[in-house]
DNA sequence: CATAAATTTGCAACAATGTTGCAAATAAAA
DNA sequence: TTTTATTTGCAACATTGTTGCAAATTTATG
């Protein structure tokens, strides 16, 4: 994982590769985002440690990183946006997600089983695949 | 397909099978899911035909049939929420949905690939799944 | 390092979406 | 038909997400 201080200047070098400037708002995000095993959701991000920052901010900043392909979305059957960070195949123009995810019905937490590959999909005749998402839904190892 | 009135007295046994009084608005929004070829968000609802049902009714009645099994959830990115009709092997206690979800990219339309059966996957040791769910992006059949 | 330019942030105000309690309306049972 | 149970619609509220704009912060420039 490395120190606090390694992990400031890899969020910096992660920020500026983007071309965005390194704030207050978004090494803080991106912080919790390394921190955190798995997914996250905006309420996550609003009780973040300190000084609290304002929705509409958060909203914009989770926004320009999914634009900038630094962190996905990862599907639910209800209202909330679960986010987690993107590996380093993924760049802006180039945004793949190749591993599932899995939500524990347990603890609630989603997390994303990189080593775990999503099988191919054979689709009926006159569909085009662009991505595929899987979610599984169960029992995870700290749960069981 | 069937006749207005055949369809109207196949809701009528639905209903009736999971001891739901048989009402102007659930029979309406049946009748709306048993037209309309892809899955259905709560926008959908709200300009039905003729008289308009009030947002809670909505609500409330597309609760009361996930809770029936007669229709379930298709997981998406965003907070929209998308409902389609369950087929027969769905009940109340026993909730399976064994196809996948396709999201067409161009109409913007999500169906059910009810022939096309959710591969098996092998998750990492420790994990338990119990339920799979998978929604491919792409273009369908009509937007080719 | 100081200043100018560009970007980001926070506030206010709003829009959309989802929830709860309760009385009136409707459907089912007697 | 009357009684009982269920469902609906309204009002009021809670939560979530969006937009415009001025103040604050960051980056670029001399």
């Amino acid at each position: 994982m490395g120190t606090k201080q390694q992990i400031t200047e890899r969020i910096g070098s992660l920020l500026r590769e983007s071309k965005l400037s390194v704030t207050e708002t978004r090494t803080k995000i991106l912080e919790l985002f390394m921190k955190s095993s798995g997914a996250l959701e905006h309420a996550d991000f609003e009780k973040l440690t300190g000084k609290t920052f304002d929705r509409v901010t958060i909203y914009r900043t989770l926004q320009t990183f999914l634009d900038k392909g630094i962190i996905h979305k990862i599907p639910t059957t209800d209202t909330s946006v679960r986010y987690a960070l993107c590996k380093s195949e993924c760049s802006e123009h180039d945004h793949h997600d190749h591993h599932i995810h899995f939500k524990c019905e347990e603890c609630g937490n989603t997390i994303c089983l990189d080593e775990t590959d999503v099988p191919p999909i054979h689709l009926p005749k006159g569909y085009a695949a662009h991505t595929v998402e899987v979610v599984v839904s169960g029992v995870c190892k700290s749960c069981k």
